[in-house]
DNA sequence: TTAAATAGTACTAGAATAGTCCTCAATTAT
DNA sequence: ATAATTGAGGACTATTCTAGTACTATTTAA
């Protein structure tokens, strides 16, 4: 559930790529040999990324893509937001009348709130924190797992 | 992004319905009804959360879904997978040779964490929550949102 | 026994994704 | 200047996934 598609999956992959060689531009064509994922594909998504200033580009010889900002300014949430539009998770925009007839749908404000929730979750990773090594027996991060929507109603 | 599909949102307008009028049996035509879903749509619903034990069914004449547990127990991630699966963002499995390959594939447990996070989230909210009505002007909570995967690196 | 209701499964149409390709524009190097 | 390199933009196709439907079997109450 929840899926990302391929193409953001493969934005993270070669956003991670450049990160880790700061500083330093990229042509496609590299980039897609190095990370394993055909050019064209590679190009629509670059492309993506430039339009949300995530990425800047240089045209002509020598010229390629770079990261607009230090990892540590871009956060997963940009980058999904890139590929995929705007971060929600229902689309219970499908006309207003058909909700108000249908008796379910004060919940709309609630998922709203959910959707805020993820959007901050994703908002506090950054680029930088991908990159780095994972240490996943180190779980005392779980403990901190908020309940904010339940804590609106205290 | 992050969608989750029609058949998800509609599975919590019904649960939100039957949460509202508690230890009742409802039959699928009754629900579809009153939800303004086609029956057919609204009985693949019901079965699939029959089949997470979200729900109970009897057969028979006078028969009917009820809730299996009271509003309060019932996550919203357990809709979720009961719906869609188990909850992660991308399907990285894809052939770990593969991801051996390309460059960019340490990341693969830093998604964990966040899919983890987001899990965590959602298993915070359930059905009670959702019918509650909504204060989208209070936002006092959105100060309580945390940094889980960061807070890994301390 | 009959009617009411769910269980299970298979199928179809439509939409969304992924992926490719082609032409134009810009920049550098010779 | 001119050629080579590289990105921009858009159009297009095939495949996969989803939504929705239909049909048959099974169970239970009256």
């Amino acid at each position: 559930m929840l899926r990302l598609s391929k193409l953001t999956d493969y934005a993270t992959v070669i956003l991670s790529f450049m990160a880790r060689d700061n500083a330093q531009m990229h042509a496609a064509m590299e980039i897609a040999s190095i990370t394993g994922i055909a050019l064209p594909t590679v190009s629509k998504i670059l492309k993506l990324l430039v339009n949300a200033k995530i990425l800047i580009s240089t045209r002509g010889a020598k010229g390629g893509y770079e990261l607009a900002r230090t990892p540590t300014e871009i956060s997963i949430a940009a980058v999904i937001s890139a590929l995929e539009g705007p971060i929600a998770l229902t689309e219970c925009s499908i006309s207003q009348q058909g909700c108000e007839q249908a008796s379910g749908c004060e919940i709309r404000g609630n998922w709203n709130l959910i959707n805020q929730t993820i959007h901050n979750a994703l908002e506090s990773v950054t680029l930088a924190d991908m990159i780095r090594p994972t240490r996943s027996q180190d779980l005392a991060w779980k403990q901190e797992v908020l309940i904010p929507v339940a804590s609106l109603y205290r």
